[in-house]
DNA sequence: CGCGCGCGTTCCGTAAACGGAACGATCGGG
DNA sequence: CCCGATCGTTCCGTTTACGGAACGCGCGCG
């Protein structure tokens, strides 16, 4: 599919969350506790009070700008971070479900950079593109079966495929879970 | 540095009173002015009142999330579009610059993805982490020599490193360009 | 000309986000 | 076993961001 030529329907499965504020909070508790750093800790380095971030790690809040940035600061990451993924475009394939995170247009070559998932036994082909495009994909969990028609990879959680998209391609959830991962499409200039 | 460890030695901290919201209006404003949009329209689409669309785009506010993202969505933009630039933390080494892209935290484990650039011969180094924490890197531009420094890898454009990072491990860039990079850090849970 | 409509700002009462303090729970040391 | 320290949550008074209404202004039409 490849983000550019996806657009079938897969159609369903869209709870669509009512905010992105939901997803903050546990993503500040996530960077926190990587961190090991308390709680109080963190109140106290971003100079906030202990009651706004408990609330904010809990969703129970609205939190203001200062706020996260604030937060954002005392953990040492972009406040983009912090709120990146509630208006992110989405593209639905017939298994594969991927979520455009960023583009790079540096140098000599265009980078998109998808999140991947795909259902488990679930597969998808996806029509060449033009001459030079490689995608690289890493797994988070699942197993992934990917790469060229005649000659694809299967690798696990942590592992990495990478192929020529200039020839008929496709993904496919092989294991018995559903397949997480990034997966990066360059595009030479 | 790997986000851990930056996030101590590195910026932190900080005030970041005026600058969040100061950058955050103009942006709407420019946004809004772009699609030809009045004021009091983009307010009735955003549901949000005139008053307080007024005085987030003059700068004398502090929007609460939900505003921003009601802002963001009849906008027809990412809330990343809005906040992203003013004044982020980037997490900055003695040699490496990250930036935090997104946290992943629903699998049994929890990864975050960075963008990462390395100055042309720069080099630098960063202490083990926990038993367990993997990093993933794929090289967009440049040679990039990285992982555990009794055995690193190198690479270039398009080519991909994994190392076990609980051990002291090292990143370089060691050809004549800068390093471009996206890094994976796995973090088990 | 006068009138109406929509613009962006300002005023105002209400809802809620804020920081500080108090709370029970948990842990480690004497 | 008790005690102090620290954890995260909850309560509370203050501050302030919120939406609605009122305001002054500029424009186009009858």
């Amino acid at each position: 599919m490849d983000a550019t030529t996806a657009s079938e329907s897969g159609i369903g499965t869209g709870p669509a969350l009512p905010g992105g504020a939901a997803h903050v909070g546990p993503r500040v508790r996530a960077l926190r506790t990587e961190r090991g750093m308390s709680l109080s800790e963190l109140a106290r380095r971003a100079s906030v009070g202990k009651a706004t971030l408990s609330g904010l790690e809990a969703g129970t809040r609205n939190p203001t700008l200062d706020t996260l940035h604030a937060v954002a600061a005392a953990l040492g990451v972009a406040l983009t971070a912090l709120v990146a993924g509630g208006g992110s475009p989405r593209i639905r394939g017939a298994a594969v479900d991927m979520e455009l995170l960023r583009v790079f247009d540096d140098g000599p070559a265009t980078y998109e950079l998808y999140r991947m998932r795909i259902p488990a036994g679930a597969e998808q082909t996806s029509p060449a593109h033009h001459p030079g495009v490689t995608e690289h994909a890493t797994v988070f969990a699942g197993e992934l079966r990917a790469g060229r028609l005649d000659a694809p990879g299967v690798v696990g959680p942590g592992g990495y495929l990478e192929w020529a998209a200039d020839a008929p391609h496709g993904y496919a959830a092989v294991g018995s879970g559903d397949v997480h991962a990034s997966l990066l499409i360059r595009y030479p200039t």
